[in-house]
DNA sequence: CCCTCCAGGGAAAACGTTTTCCCTCATTTT
DNA sequence: AAAATGAGGGAAAACGTTTTCCCTGGAGGG
């Protein structure tokens, strides 16, 4: 086997080595139809083989003014479902034909900017936004032809954009009834920042709903805490829950809420354990959170979604919704520490 | 406030604007010094941020050949593991002036070939294997310029190459010593397959040490399964263990195995839990595994090393070897469903 | 007063593609 | 037999940068 070059071979080389011109090469390797005959595209696709050419992606950038990327800038890379999405979007992508960028917001307003601007320089075929923040260059980037992608979160100002997400208000109303069908009385709700759309949406409804069902929601029952880390608003909410008469049932607005409150109480040793719920279903609850019911977001369905909402943006469609369906796992593992089940 | 053009803003339009030939406008940016009076400066600044100009990447990349583009190939994105030293990856890359593409080699040789293609394809600066798999590309990449840093498990043919990780070995011996000094009798070790360096190293370094200290170590009580998968090949080996005298303790070469073994000994509803051990320390571990103890990796120190590693390859060193601290977290928590703590 | 040198800045080449023209034959149609 | 058509393929422009030359004017030194 021959050494390769240590310098990139280009479109020039295969010409070359074919003895054709670059103009066919590149036809051949894009199948261009009639523009070479059966001969010549054997020829042309034997020499790029054997110099294992593949077209360098920034002269193509440079004249077809797009890359085959797509950008997702996720708004806490800590919480797996936001990874766990993006492993799904990755998946999709390149198979697809895309390369994934992956990018931490950390839920600023800055670092979305500094992205949105790094991937408008980059010419990304899109840009999806799993958890948007408002920000200037996300109001200015409207107006150009840049497609984005909302998921999980909606457009901060609610202006008209493509969005794919589950229903929240459905799954909260799914999880104010089975509260009540199983007694539960006092039941706590823990939310992170309302200005995401999610939250806001579920922690509405639920309250809604409990409302519609004649049952009051007193405010003291809703918790939060000042931080973008879930955990931590779980683990602070846990820890004034337990101070207080134990409620029946948390309905945590993520998991990550769910397992800070979980810990709090485990940590406070309370008698009762109450029943936690949380939302998004962590892909490992299954195995090391048998306690937690949870509101199943399909990860998986979000890759898929994503790459049609792509597509969709660059033909006409504009400003889609896709709502994917959601599942409401519910877990009767054990509960507290002690193992003292009360079922 | 104005809209802005639809059409990217070239570095043409700044130069006219700033009435100053491209050449000018292209030196201020890039700050070369003695270019350029201090007015004009200025007045290519103003321009320049009037239309929130910033250079199209493409042109910069087909110029200076490379990319402001590190590309992380993990082989296995669903591992909490791999998102968080990615996630470290993207911050440091970040600050450092350079944009994460990321992907999933599902620890295949075809897909890490694809991506070893593409990646040469998009110049990316640097390409970090997380998690390396054989493959042919991975050999004819050797003889390129290419720029690759090996992380957590080293050249699968042992190749000469700049490789960031733990020490395995130290690690797996201090893991091998508390079981000694706790006095299990009966550690069970489940491993994933070997071909990971890492894995491989873990295993013998434990057995060489139980051997050292006059214990024997019987094959039985080696398990794994025929999987990529950490959870199946950890719910399968604890499935089996469960058949047997129970041991005293199980070390599992990674924190998933570990979750898959807990939740078979869990279902399979043994009498006594034995200790567990993992490797990783999921970030979450804390939070919901508190029967688990785990040698930590660091994470977070992960990207900046990344990122020497990056920087060094470039300039001269090639092939340096970082060696991150690692530390056995132990927890004492309840450890099995019943509450029947041991101690 | 002449020469040298330097600061400041422009023209143009080069990077690797894709695509639009254009040209040349050979074949078919009138 | 002349004309139209079409297949096959090449030359060159264009995409947006960076950087190498080159030019000009003025300051400093002899």
């Amino acid at each position: 086997m021959i050494a390769k070059d240590s310098l990139p071979v280009s479109i020039k080389a295969v010409a070359a080595r074919a003895g054709v011109s670059i103009a066919t090469v590149s036809r051949v390797i894009n199948g261009v139809a009639n523009k070479a005959s059966a001969e010549t595209i054997a020829r042309v696709r034997k020499a790029a083989a054997e110099l294992d050419y593949r077209p360098i992606s920034a002269g193509r950038a440079l004249r077809n003014r797009q890359t085959h990327m797509v950008a997702v800038l996720a708004s806490n890379l800590a919480n797996p479902t936001m990874t766990a999405i993006a492993t799904s979007a990755e998946a999709a992508l390149r198979r697809a034909g895309f390369v994934m960028v992956l990018c931490d917001t950390h839920d600023t307003a800055d670092l979305q900017d500094e992205y949105l601007r790094e991937m408008r320089a980059r010419q990304a075929h899109a840009i999806v936004l799993l958890g948007a923040v408002d920000s200037a260059q996300l109001r200015a980037v409207a107006s150009s032809d840049m497609r984005i992608v909302f998921v999980n979160r909606r457009h901060p100002l609610g202006w008209q954009s493509s969005f794919i997400g589950i229903d929240n208000a459905a799954a909260a109303v799914e999880l104010a009834d089975t509260c009540m069908e199983n007694g539960y009385r006092r039941v706590a709700i823990v939310h992170a920042s309302k200005a995401s759309s999610a939250t806001q949406e579920r922690v509405d409804a639920m309250c809604a709903r409990f409302r519609e069902r004649g049952r009051s929601v007193s405010a003291n029952m809703i918790l939060t805490a000042d931080s973008t880390d879930h955990l931590r608003i779980g683990l602070e909410s846990g820890l004034r829950l337990s101070g207080r008469r134990a409620p029946d049932a948390v309905v945590a607005m993520s998991d990550l809420i769910a397992f800070g409150v979980h810990r709090a109480l485990a940590e406070a040793g309370v008698a009762t354990f109450p029943r936690i719920f949380g939302f998004d279903d962590n892909p490992l609850n299954d195995w090391i959170a048998p306690w937690l019911s949870s509101v199943r977001i399909p990860y998986s369905d979000f890759g898929p979604a994503i790459v049609d909402a792509v597509r969709d943006e660059l033909s006409a469609g504009r400003a889609r919704t896709r709502i994917l369906p959601h599942t409401l796992v519910l877990r009767e593992g054990r509960r507290d520490p002690a193992g003292t089940d009360r079922r």
